[in-house]
This record gives C-alpha cells, structure tokens and sequence, in this order.
DNA sequence: TTGTAAGCGTTATCAG
DNA sequence: CTGATAACGCTTACAA
C-alpha cells in the first residue's frame, strides 16, 4: 500500500480516479511514489468493489486450439472485439478447462457472455442463466428463452443444393462439422442440423436423400476436410459434387480430391459454407454460402452490451441473412457422369 | 449469500472448494440451495483472496478488430491457447481500450502477460515490468532485459529476395505491415525493420536498394495488401516482384496485380512472410517465408507459465527458425524485363 | 463436522 | 481538501 508516501488510502484512490478532488500537488506526488515503488491499483479488487468487470466473455463449447483452427472463428471474434472495444470492454474467452466448461464458467469473471457453438440445450450454461450473467447465444436455436443471433443456414445451404442439381449433379457427398462431443447426437436445430435439413429439402424434390450415415465428419477445419475427403473416397463414394458445411472443410476437400487427381470443377464440384475471406483466393475460388460474419458477432456484441446496460434488457432474437456466391469451384455435371433421363 | 440454507459462509465455501470436509448430507444440501437461488461464487471475490487470476492475457498494441484481420493471429492465438488450456488457465485479449493502451492494462486481471507487435520501448509497458507482472515478449528485440520468443526474420527475408535475384529479378515492390501509430519512425529492431534488413542484404549484393520512401504500407490484412499494390502501382512502380512481409499483404497484392490485367508468376512473383495455413491453397500457391506460428505462441506461453510458476523464473529468449518454402507465385523475371549483363 | 473472525485491496460514504 | 471506516464476497486459520 502506497500510503507509506504519508497519505491515507482513499488519498491514493483519488489520487488514480478522482485526481481533480485532491490538491494537485499532492495527487502528483502520490502518483510518483506509486510509480517508484511500482505500484498500481490492483484491477480484482477494483472490480470487486465495482460490481462489474468491463469484460466480455466468447463462450465456446470446444478447446480454443481448436477452435481458433477455423478462420471463421477469427473473423467472428472480429465482429465482437469491434463491438466491444467501441464501448470500452475487453474480451475474454471462455473454453473448456480440463475438459470442464462448467469449471471455466464459474470462473470467469466477465459482465456478460456471447456464446457460440452451443448445440442444444447445454446443461452447464442453464447455472449462466439462472445465476443472472445476461448471455446472448448465436446460432443456436434450441434455447429460444434467451437473446441471441441467427442466421438463416437452411436457406442457405438449400440454395448450394439446388444449385448443384440445377447443374445436373446427382450424385453428393456431404461434409460436415463434428460436434464438440464426437459422437453425439444430431441437433435438428444445431447449424449442422439446420443446414442439413437445407440440403435434404433441395435433394429431396429429385428423390435423393442423405442418410445420416452417409455424413462424413470432421473437425472444422482444413485437415478435417482433407481427412473427410478421403474417408469418404475410401470407401467408395464418387460424388460428383461435395457439399461441406464450413469453408476450411471444403478448401481440404478441394485438396484432397485434387491429390487423388480429380479436377475442380472438371470432375468435382465443391460448395463451401460461411464465405470466409480466403474463400476467393482459393484455387479456384470456392463457391460457398454466405453469411455475414463479422456482423454475426458484431450484432451479437451490441446486443449482449444493451442487456448489460439495461440490467435484464430487451429479448430479441434478430435473424442475418444468407445466400450462395457462385465461384470457381463449380460447374457442370461431367458429361459420362450425366445421369440420363429415363424417359 | 446462501446461509439462507441454514449453514455459515463457511461451510458454503468449504461445499464448492472442499466438499470433503463436510458432511456428505450438507454439501449436497449447501449445493441444492445454491443452485435453486441461482448462486454461484463470485468468481472476481474468488480471484482476490486467491491472489490469481488462472488467466493469461495476450496483448496487442492494436485494436483487436484490426488484428484479428490476419490469419497469423488466429494462429498465434492457437499456439498460445493450447499451452494456456492444457495448464487450466483462460485467456484474456488486452488491446487498447479508448486509444489507451495503459489503460486497458490498468483493468487487465492477468497473471502474466504475452505481448505480441510491441515495436520499440513500449512506454506503458515498463509500468507492467515494475508492477512485477510477469511477460513474455514476442517478436521484439527491443526490450532485451525480458523474457521473449523471437524468430530469424532477417535470414527469412534474406532467403526470400535472394531466391527472387537468382530467378533474375532486379526490379522490387516491398509491402510492410504499418506500425500500429501511423507514420512512426522505423524500427530497426522490430519485425518490419528485420525483415527489411534481410532484404536489403540480399539485394545489397546486387548494388540494388530499398529506400525508405519505396516501402508500400498498410494494414497486414488482405485488403491492406490491395491497397498498397494499387498505390504502388499508380505512382508509377512497375516490379517483376513483390516481396510482402505478410502473407495476407502478399495474397492482397496478387489479387491486385491480376485485376490490373498481370499474371501471376508470368508478369510478376510474389513471395509472402509467415506461411499461414491457407498460403498453399491461394491461387497459385504462394512462395512464402515460414515461420512456425503456432510453435512461436505455444512456445511463449509455456515459457510465460513457467516464470508464473517460478516467481521471478529463468530468463531465456528463445529463438525460432525461418525459411522460404517455394510455391507457385514466383518463377523467372519475364524475358522481356530481363536486364542485360553490362558486359 | 461446522462456525468465528480476520484478511484480500479497493472504493464510497461521511465526517473532520 | 483529506482521512477514518464500512462495505464488496470470498477463503482460511483457528476455535468450538
């Protein structure tokens, strides 16, 4: 404690947030003894004492390591960090520890929470809500008492497929993202769900289907998409066309099929998902559904900052818009792989 | 606070943090009060008594919306997260707060700090030294007295002109990332003023130079790249190569040339620095400098943990390699920009 | 097995 | 203009 410069400790308070009620030599000479002395008004015990933290917290059900894999994830916390430096708050991110997301929660110190990758309803996020910290959730559709952000991925996802059969594909291999927990469940309400069911009802009006199984999953990322690729190439599927769920997934797609010496789009056509920013500087550029990211978690941000201020705000539930950016990736059915008409 | 339930705070602590030491019957009870009251410890009350935080924090002298613009610090982060997490501890982005970055590292509840773009004697970063928080600092031989990772800039971009002079190039564009306040004098310690040195020897030999005034600058992001190609471009600058000093800048620049009607390698090479994941899958696949990213944030967070851990720990500056790796964004000068031997 | 009481380092209130 | 003193919400000896 600084008060060794011979002055009390609301003096040094003062002396760091109220400057102008002090006498301006005595505010000067306090703030050098800290100085010398190295010290500075520990930032716990300030936040204790003001009831809030200016931090906001990017929740996510997977490790960050993992997560971070993604550039989605980049440019999504983009979006946020935006939003939150704009008002003056810092960003924290909350990710499993130990394996336990429950026991990151009840340590975060944060005002509020922007949780993204929730499928269902997570049990450990119910303590969030009951315990009063205002959450908002993005693309997640089960826990529909609480604010959060949407985008419409059926539609999108739709559109990839129509398109492709309007290009006379018939032939399809899905690529999707794992859950958090492998194995689990389908969310019919999760992204992954939600974007499938766009794909089965494009498919469905030519009498195609996609069997769950039929789903080759992986880690959103680059390698996942190679590793899927080939999975599915390994035991037999010759699609004529991918469809993947993420954009890293469809890059490792493209690159997988191209080492086994496909062509894209010669002989392989690939349709990504979110139109990150890399996806026109592929090669070839890759075809992919767009959805507005950045703004995601921007929206998402402003959204969660005016539940803060207004204690227990407004519920809202805004839903962004999506749509297909016809690219590179994508053409024509290969003629030999022409499914005749059967009339 | 939820002796509501009958039992002294006590024994409330003991339920979350000691459960063994109460009865079975009363924890559980302590526990089924709490969470129908919905309390939860308070994790900043937690952090004060505790004395830590159990969070690292990464600071960047930029805004972080800028920042996460370049893949390579998704990456980082990752490298940085995945050490992080394995310890049980959070992350926390420090960047400034209102302009401030004094500011936003007066509120930051850290236990130690990873400091990445930090060009120069970072002002307000000596109080953090004095305030006794430990830090590690990446990519900056400036403050020589801490703990840091550092890469071999010099000899990457040493490599990189060299390679571009032995495929006959003589006449270079170099882009630099811009340091965080505009117009700020050269670093000559700092990553732009490293790489720029290494480029310089390489074309040195040649009795080529690179004036101050040449350098292109701007925002490391793709974008960034763009624009400062363009400019370049109408001021009259026509190179047969690009020598970027980041790998979003490079894929930026080729994207600009092409759309001014040049060929990417036949009218113009373009090498990049850091080889993000998506380098190889740009179109063409960009020669770029590597450096292990993720390694570099990994590695620093280990060696930050480990002063935590130890008090006042071992000092080490660790160094990490570099080299070019060739892809298809450069080839031979074109003939007929070809510079005929004076002999 | 459980409770009492003393800190942790601030800020805020209210006298002096 | 400055200084006691009481919170803030927890953890942890130490006692009971």
């Amino acid at each position: 404690m600084a008060d060794a410069a011979g002055v009390s400790k609301t003096a040094v308070s003062f002396a760091f947030n109220n400057p102008d009620r002090l006498r301006a030599d005595t505010a000067t000479r306090i703030r050098d003894v800290a100085e010398q002395l190295g010290y500075r008004p520990n930032p716990v015990a300030r936040m204790l004492t003001a009831g809030r933290t200016l931090t906001i917290g990017i929740l996510t059900p997977q490790a960050l390591s993992v997560v971070f894999t993604n550039p989605f994830f980049g440019e999504f916390s983009e979006g946020v960090a935006r939003a939150a430096e704009q008002e003056g708050y810092g960003l924290h991110f909350i990710s499993p520890r130990a394996g336990s997301l429950a026991g990151s929660l009840a340590r975060a110190t944060v005002d509020g929470i922007v949780a993204i990758g929730l499928n269902g309803e997570h049990p450990e996020v119910e303590q969030i809500r009951s315990g009063g910290v205002p959450m908002v959730v993005v693309d997640n559709r089960d826990m529909i008492e609480q604010p959060g952000i949407v985008v419409d991925d059926e539609g999108g996802a739709y559109a990839a497929a129509a398109y492709l059969l309007g290009e006379g594909h018939r032939s399809f291999m899905v690529i999707a993202m794992e859950p958090p927990q492998a194995g689990a469940p389908l969310d019919p309400n999760g992204v992954m769900g939600r974007r499938l069911a766009g794909y089965r009802r494009a498919l469905g009006a030519h009498d195609l289907q996609i069997p769950d199984q039929a789903l080759l999953m992986g880690p959103a990322s680059i390698d996942g998409g190679i590793r899927a690729f080939r999975r599915g190439w390994e035991r037999g599927d010759r699609p004529t066309a991918v469809l993947a769920m993420s954009d890293a997934m469809a890059i490792g797609a493209m690159h997988a099929a191209r080492d086994l010496g496909l062509r894209v789009p010669g002989d392989l056509s690939v349709v990504g998902f979110d139109d990150i920013d890399l996806a026109r500087y592929t090669d070839p550029p890759l075809t992919t559904v767009h959805q507005p990211i950045r703004e995601k978690g921007e929206r998402a941000a402003r959204l969660l900052l005016r539940l803060i201020a207004d204690g227990t705000g407004p519920f809202e539930r805004e839903q962004l818009e999506t749509h297909l950016v016809v690219r590179g990736s994508t053409g024509p059915v290969p003629p030999r792989r022409q499914v005749v008409p059967s009339t």
